[in-house]
DNA sequence: GCCGTTTTCGGCCCGACTGTTTTCAGTCG
């Protein structure tokens, strides 16, 4: 009897067997295929399922007899012959090995093979006694190294927040902007792509060749450096105190936007990218487009005219696509028809919604989060603090409710009579109760101008219950917006597992929003539902979620999540003007 | 293992850097 699979099961499950055939020493592109399979399972519109009821896997690109026979195999019986046979000669323990840098399939089976050993601490043991560097093609240095990369594994996390990244980047891209010869400096990578979490840091520099040696000597110079990894002419890498690898490359400043286009990624942008190049008879790489060779090789002395991404995008018959978009998540579907997809920015957004005050857990009074809104340029500020369940964060009593909406009209008076064009809304960020209903009775809440709902406990009831309960509150006649709808915190804890492809239609359909949290230990809405979001209509607001004046500056990072998701400012409540967005509100 | 209006076989993205190498394999992004 077959069973219910879930698409992220499948994706892991063939990502799996890939880096079992790379640790078995298996042809790289079976490992390859086995990779882009699950790459297509993950990006699958639609159900898993119904391909596998029907029979027709084999339709997706990528996906084959053999893979589709596994899957088919796997749907009926739970599991599948090959990986079983890979996991007799690839012991389990390997797959952390992986995560130690500089140590890739081949050297890790080699060392497993000739050493017997399964465990990583096994590995620290034969690194120092001096094993390892006793293998053939491994010596000395390369014990040292996996000594050293296991040492900075236990110590640091793999990736760090957006925000972190930020300060990181920041001091820099600094430096490298002050030195001789440097023409243009950029952050690429995933940092460039607005990814939500940030392995490595990439810096990419235009100078010409004869200043390079002085700006790396900078590079590696920075008080930030505690190790320099790897150090060439044109690219290095270094670690920072925080654990953080940065890697620096200079290019002549006319490969420039070829280099941008390749260091910003992500992999599988590229990978596409090359493709597409290639069915045109075009050769890209990080130097630029080219025409190719008698042998299919880029000819370096025919380039095609580059002057920046959009030329690249524009040779293979596709519009400008922008970096927060390029993770092989749907986009060159987007692009197709030459028009370049129209993302909101940060420019746009109007007012703030979701701003905490002294009234609840906030550090700043009314006024002073109005007067930092208007110092910004903002038009609006929605005040929502935490509602009386939330007593820990001082959520607010019904009494003390009515005592803030006096506050709130007492400062609107003021504006009013001073001609000061700004507006606080009354809001609420009411907890949503485990069975739904949110925080206080309909009398009060229909006082609110805006009422968002966010789930504040129980994130980790089961997966349904928590859908149940987000659905009864997105029904709600007098809920205007679901709070970080997942209750994630990056990098520290998991939101709940409430199905949000059903959430989507379903609080569009009752004309609820979803919020963008800004802040970026949140992030939540996922850009990855940013296809599902657009496919139904849903309208979002990205939101600081602001306990601070500074926090108010978050709205860039979710600003970033938005684009990534790929909301257009028509779908962002707070783009709007004061007059529409009330009108909206109702 | 997958794929094909140039191919049903022979390709599969591509270059920099490191370490262990006397010419290159492995890793990384």
């Amino acid at each position: 009897m077959s069973h219910s699979l879930q698409k992220d099961e499948v994706a892991a499950l063939l990502e799996e067997i890939a880096t079992l055939m790379r640790l078995a020493g298996e042809n790289d592109f079976r490992a390859m295929a086995f990779d882009r399979a699950a790459r297509t399972i993950e990006n699958l519109d639609g159900d898993i399922n119904q391909y596998i009821e029907k029979q027709t896997l084999t339709t997706l690109k990528g996906i084959g007899n053999s893979i589709a026979e596994d899957l088919y195999i796997y749907a009926e019986t739970g599991s599948i012959p090959v990986r079983e046979k890979l996991l007799e000669q690839v012991p389990s323990g390997l797959f952390s090995w992986l995560k130690i840098s500089g140590l890739g399939p081949k050297k890790i089976f080699k060392i497993h093979k000739a050493l017997n050993i399964t465990e990583i601490t096994e590995l620290k043991d034969r690194c120092k006694d001096g094993s390892v560097a006793s293998l053939p093609g491994l010596g000395q240095k390369s014990a040292e190294n996996i000594l050293k990369s296991i040492r900075w594994m236990e110590q640091f996390a793999e990736r760090c927040r957006v925000d972190e990244a930020e300060i990181i980047a920041d001091s820099f891209v600094g430096i490298l902007s002050d030195a001789e010869g440097v023409e243009q400096v950029s952050v690429a990578g995933s940092l460039r792509r607005a990814s939500e979490t940030i392995g490595d840091i990439d810096i990419l520099v235009a100078a010409q060749e004869v200043h390079s040696e002085n700006i790396m000597e900078r590079f590696v110079r920075n008080s930030e450096v505690v190790e320099v990894l790897g150090r060439g002419t044109t690219k290095s890498s270094v670690r920072t105190g925080e654990g953080r690898q940065v890697d620096l490359r200079i290019v002549d400043p006319e490969h420039y936007p070829a280099a941008l286009m390749y260091f910003t990624g992500s992999k599988e942008h590229n990978v596409a990218m090359r493709q597409r190049a290639r069915t045109r008879n075009l050769q890209l790489n990080e130097y630029g487009l080219f025409h190719q060779n008698a042998d299919n090789q880029a000819d370096f002395n025919r380039p095609l005219p580059v002057d920046s991404e959009t030329d690249i995008y524009r040779h293979l018959n596709l519009a400008y696509i922008p970096p927060e978009l390029r993770e092989g998540h749907g986009e060159f579907e987007l692009a197709e028809g030459g028009i370049s997809p129209d993302l909101v920015e940060l420019r746009d957004l109007q007012g703030i919604i979701h701003a905490h005050t002294t009234w609840s857990d906030g550090k700043r009074s009314i006024r002073e989060m109005a007067k930092a809104c208007t110092r910004r340029g903002y038009r609006y500020l929605a005040i929502t603090d935490h509602s009386r369940t939330a007593a820990y964060a001082g959520g607010l009593t019904v009494d003390r409710v009515y005592e803030q909406w006096k506050e709130i009209d007492v400062i609107n008076n003021e504006y009013a009579q001073r001609g000061t064009d700004f507006y606080i809304l009354k809001g609420i960020e009411s907890d949503i109760l485990s069975d739904g209903k949110l925080d206080y009775p309909d009398e009060v809440l229909k006082g609110f101008d805006l009422v968002i709902g966010s789930v504040h406990f129980g994130l980790e009831n089961p997966p349904d219950k928590m859908l149940d309960r987000l659905m009864r509150a997105a029904a709600h006649p007098h809920l205007h917006m679901l709070g970080h709808p997942t209750g994630r915190l990056l990098l520290q804890r998991e939101g709940s597992k409430a199905d949000l492809n059903r959430l989507i239609p379903f609080a569009a359909e009752h004309n609820t929003a979803i919020e963008i949290n800004a802040n970026p230990r949140r992030l939540d809405l996922d850009w990855r539902y940013g296809r599902k979001a657009r496919e139904v209509n849903l309208m979002s607001a990205v939101c600081p979620d602001a306990h601070s004046e500074e926090g108010l500056d978050d709205v860039r990072y979710g600003i970033g999540t938005a684009r990534k998701a790929g909301f257009p400012a028509q779908r962002i409540l707070n783009t709007f003007s004061l007059e529409e967005l009330m009108k909206r509100l109702g």
